[in-house]
DNA sequence: CCCTCTATTGAACATAGTTCAGTGATACGG
DNA sequence: CCGTATCACTGAACTATGTTCAATAGAGGG
């Protein structure tokens, strides 16, 4: 029976995965444990490390798949807009931000795992967000004709750092008061007031 | 003689204070261990727990010093800006910028310090903070002087959740090509397009 | 069916934060 | 100035964590 090793060393990793998503999902980064890992999916805690490097490169796997469904989700609300760019700018900040807010702990994981210091970010990383970057580029192009292009790459960065500040201290503090409507609110506030005067 | 061991005490403190500022500052929040403090501070790791009740304690009393710093900044910058409203929020924006940059460590830490979930944030944090959005809304007022309150306050946040936006994932992913002028140039972007169209 | 090779195991190790019984210094009454 | 009750300080020990590796079990070829 060829790849019998294999095929169950595949299933072990895929069951990691959605058993670390769940964790994650549910109870956040700092709830991951590697023996409670070990214990749900019923194999040894050296098993873990027979298929992930170590419990970031695990965390690492779950952040990509999330970051996948984040881009989807824009995608998708995208896909729904109108034609008009700045209300494409403005619906596909809100979906980041429901996003963010449904899956809260999940989008937190994305950026509270700690990179070794002076390792490159992963490609799915840079890819996935070329992609995000390059929704917003489509409609700023519209918005702003006029403008050369490296000031359009500053623009895109710049306006999806914003309203990525707005959701990131909006949820924090959503026990001292920020409302998902107010969150909202400033997203559509900054980019229609951003894009009021644009030439 | 009364107060020895209340002197000895506060000392400690300081001291213990310091040397955690100097390992934040150099090494980041996750470098800072029990045992090197005692260590350095010539103390038992259990001294420290006479004075701090964990090191999150220690921690946030570094981060309310380093906020303070930043807000002192910030308000200097202020001080020495023209009259233009507009001015004022780009000088204020890369004064932020140019504190997190050069207490890059220090910076990061009041955001990565875990608070226990639920737990309110402490009152230096919200006073800080309080003192930067008025730093943020004085402008603001003159520069839309129709809108409601309730509508400068969201704005306000706005604004600034959107410069810490920009200078957080400029500074993160600095190995990955944002170079400081390009923050600077995006935090003026940002700001004097929204305030372009004024009303 | 046996033998080799390797995937898997889980006890052990390294490194954390935190605790607490034992120790010694402090402050005060005489 | 001395004795003693008190309490702050000590640091070994406890708990919890990620990670390793010698021992084991099992797969696959002959």
């Amino acid at each position: 029976m060829a790849g019998k090793v294999a095929e169950r060393r595949a299933a072990l990793r895929e069951n990691l995965i959605l058993i670390a998503e769940r964790i994650i999902a549910q109870q956040g980064l700092g709830a991951l444990r590697a023996r409670d890992l070990a214990s749900e999916a019923g194999c040894a805690v050296g098993a873990i490390y027979n298929v992930f490097g170590d419990l970031t490169d695990l965390v690492l796997t779950v952040n990509a798949r999330t970051f996948h469904r984040l881009g989807a989700d824009v995608a998708e609300a995208l896909a729904d807009a109108p034609q008009d760019p700045v209300e494409q700018l403005v619906i596909m900040a809100q979906a980041y931000h429901r996003f963010a807010a449904e899956n809260h702990l999940a989008w937190r994981a994305l950026f509270d795992v700690e990179r070794a210091p002076g390792e490159a970010a992963p490609d799915w990383y840079l890819e996935e967000m070329g992609r995000l970057f390059t929704y917003i580029a489509d409609p700023l192009a519209v918005i702003f004709p006029g403008r050369a292009p490296d000031e359009h790459a500053l623009l895109t960065r710049a306006l999806f750092s914003s309203v990525h500040g707005i959701v990131l201290l909006g949820l924090d503090q959503a026990s001292s008061g920020v409302p998902t409507e107010d969150i909202d609110r400033m997203i559509a506030l900054v980019l229609r007031q951003f894009t009021a005067s644009a030439k």
